[in-house]
Formats: C-alpha cells, sequence, structure tokens
DNA sequence: AACGCATATATCGAACCGATATATATAGGT
DNA sequence: ACCTATATATATCGGTTCGATATATGCGTT
C-alpha cells in the first residue's frame, strides 16, 4: 500500500469496467471522454496493455468482422480481472503529476518580449476555455459526477485568474520587490 | 512553431538562466522549487540532458573539488544556450498535460467501499494542504509571480470543491437521474 | 556502533509516447 | 468526377523519460 502509480493496464481495466470495448474506442475515451483530462495514453500502450491482460486472464476477446473495415476485437473485463481492478484501487495511490508546457512558457515569460508573452498566454486561455466546453454535464454515477464537477470548478477557477491578470502579465509589472538578476537581451 | 513539446534540456536550460547550478541543484528545484509543482524531471533525464547540451556548447561546466563529498560539476549557461532556450519559448507550444491518480481513485470510487473512498478522498486533500504551502509568497519576477500566484488560486479553488463535497462522495449519493449499469459486487 | 539521511554523480531496465504503417470507407471541397 | 481529409481499426518501433539502483562519504540521531 502507500505510494505508486497505477499503469496503463489497470487504467484500461477501468475503461472496461464501464462496458466492453475495442482498443480504440479506449483511445477514444481518453481522447474526448470522461477522463480525458485527467489521464491520456496512447495506441503504442493501449494495444500491449490490453494483449498482456488477455494473457493473464484479465479480459477476454471476441473478434467481430465488419465488411470494409478492419475486423474488431472487442474487450471485456473477468470477473478476475474486476477483482484485480478494486485490488489495485485498494492500494491508494498518491500520485499526481501536472506537466505543463503552458506554465512554463509564463515562468520564463521574463525572455521573450510581450507580444509572445500574450501569445503563449492567450493559447492558455484557450485550452481552457476549450476544455470547459468538454466536461459532461450528466454523469451516471455519483463518482463520475464529482470528478466532472470537480475539473469544471477547478478549471472555471483557473480561466478567471488568467482573465483577471492578463494586462499585467503582458506588460510585464515588476512585483513591489523586485530583485532580479540581469540575465541579459530584452 | 505550434504543437510540441520541451524536451528537459530546454527545461534544463531553463533553470540555469536563473544561476549557475550542479545536476542535483536542477533536481531539486523541480522537487521543492517554485516551478515543483507544474513540471518534473529525474537524474535519469538530468544528467544525459546536461551532458548533452554540454556537447552542444550550450552549458559549460566547472569541476569543483570537495573534501569527502563527490566532486561538484557546476554548469553555466552560455550565450548560445540563452538564444537556444529563447528560441525553444517562441515556438509557443501547447502541451498542458495532467495525469492524476488520485482522480482515477475517486472515478472509480464505486466500485470500492465508503471507507475506502475517504481513505483515497483524504490523502488527496492533503495533498493540496501541503503543496498550498510550498507556493513561494515573494517571487522576484513577475513571471514567477504570476505562475506562483495562479497555483494558489486553482489549488484553493481544488480544496474548496474537494472540503465541499466530501461527505455527499464518501456516502455515494446517486445524482438526479441515476441510470448506472450494474457491474457487480459491492 | 548502527542506521538513516543528505550530498553528488551515473547508469540501466522498464514504461510510455509519438509517429508511422496498413487498409478501407465516407464526406467535403474544387 | 476527382482528390483530399477524416474516421475506423490494429499494430509496431524508436526514442524519451521514469524509477530504482549503485557508488562513495559525512553528519546527526537513537
Amino acid at each position: 500500500m502507500g505510494d505508486m502509480a497505477y499503469d496503463i493496464k489497470t487504467i484500461c481495466l477501468g475503461a472496461l469496467s464501464h462496458g466492453d470495448a475495442t482498443g480504440y474506442e479506449i483511445r477514444k475515451q481518453f481522447e474526448e471522454g470522461p477522463f480525458a483530462y485527467f489521464y491520456d495514453a496512447s495506441f503504442g500502450s493501449i494495444y500491449p496493455a490490453l494483449n498482456k491482460l488477455l494473457a493473464d486472464g484479465l479480459v477476454t476477446c471476441t473478434t467481430e468482422t465488419q465488411v470494409g473495415r478492419p475486423t474488431k476485437k472487442i474487450y471485456s473485463i473477468t470477473e478476475d480481472g474486476l477483482a484485480a481492478l478494486r485490488a489495485a484501487l485498494a492500494q491508494n495511490p498518491i500520485e499526481h503529476k501536472l506537466r505543463s508546457d503552458f506554465l512554463a512558457a509564463l515562468f520564463f515569460g521574463h525572455l521573450v518580449g510581450p507580444s509572445e508573452r500574450a501569445k503563449s498566454y492567450d493559447a492558455y486561455c484557450d485550452f481552457y476555455r476549450t476544455a470547459l466546453g468538454g466536461f459532461c454535464e450528466e454523469a451516471h454515477l455519483f463518482s463520475h459526477d464529482l470528478v466532472q464537477g470537480f475539473g469544471r470548478h477547478v478549471y472555471q477557477a483557473a480561466l478567471e485568474y488568467l482573465e483577471n491578470h492578463r494586462d499585467e502579465f503582458v506588460r510585464g509589472d515588476a512585483p513591489a520587490a523586485d530583485v532580479r538578476r540581469a540575465i541579459g537581451g530584452e
């Protein structure tokens, strides 16, 4: 118990606990679905993960041939798979990692000019505006509802802060106690 | 221009733009420093990155022998390094990725019991409380100030939401339109 | 005296991302 | 009518990065 992180296999089990799906459909859930904003996985990790889960008996697979389309491989979670998912969830992981190149760009904003700062800033605002449109309004489970509500609340707060500090940042107003080092240029 | 992400080399250049440092000190900045909350890098990527930057002439290195301690390698950014950093910053990347096992645990909260839900939830609240204590109050640059203020504001909003929805989530209150699938157990 | 912790560098396996390849159907633009 | 882009669907491969481990030493604590 304690400090660890879920791997893609566990997250795939989680996705399949909501219903059968193909690898392609799981990917779409990461891209547009309800947990798009706090998790991601690419084909390069989903397909190998599903094969591993299949070999371990945590999922089953039925193929569905289609006319003029690639054959679908529909995966279903097994009893063992659900038990493995519950066991993983019981381990209470404590990871929460944000990697934001947007914030890095703003953090080093003093190294570029006001127009560059404005460009980064506005792209970041747009990111939040777009993301806020993507949160589902009506969740079917209290847990999904909480996570969606959380995301909406936090993203709204983020956008609000950004809108209130734009001019100040783009102008490059110095804070009260300005002890900055000279690092050349600009 | 457009869609890309910074790599560790660029972020190391950014760290060195604030002053000379060893690989160990750069790591500490990712762990406790001002941009700890939106970026991370391990020794396994920092040391190779610094070697690559040295080979490319973007940083210089002076060794400082110490009594009874490993020899320090102090890195400094060069003119070329600063130019490379500015060039990378001008590319305006648009990546912002959150990977939260906390939120995943809450998202699948319906699969575990109320006591397990409470454990995950409280650990998440503690994460935000601890993190809020780590934001620096007095930044020396307007850009650092903005990013710190943003983090503080967003984290406060996150904690506020969590505190207001705890009981509801732990009890497992169903939302208005409850169309949940039966997924076994519990 | 023993143990853990901080300092400091370095490497290696495993995990994972991003791009690419393959194949086909539909939709939209010119 | 043609051509391009997008969507469906699976799979693999190279490269980046993480997490753990190794090495070496001093200092503080039990």
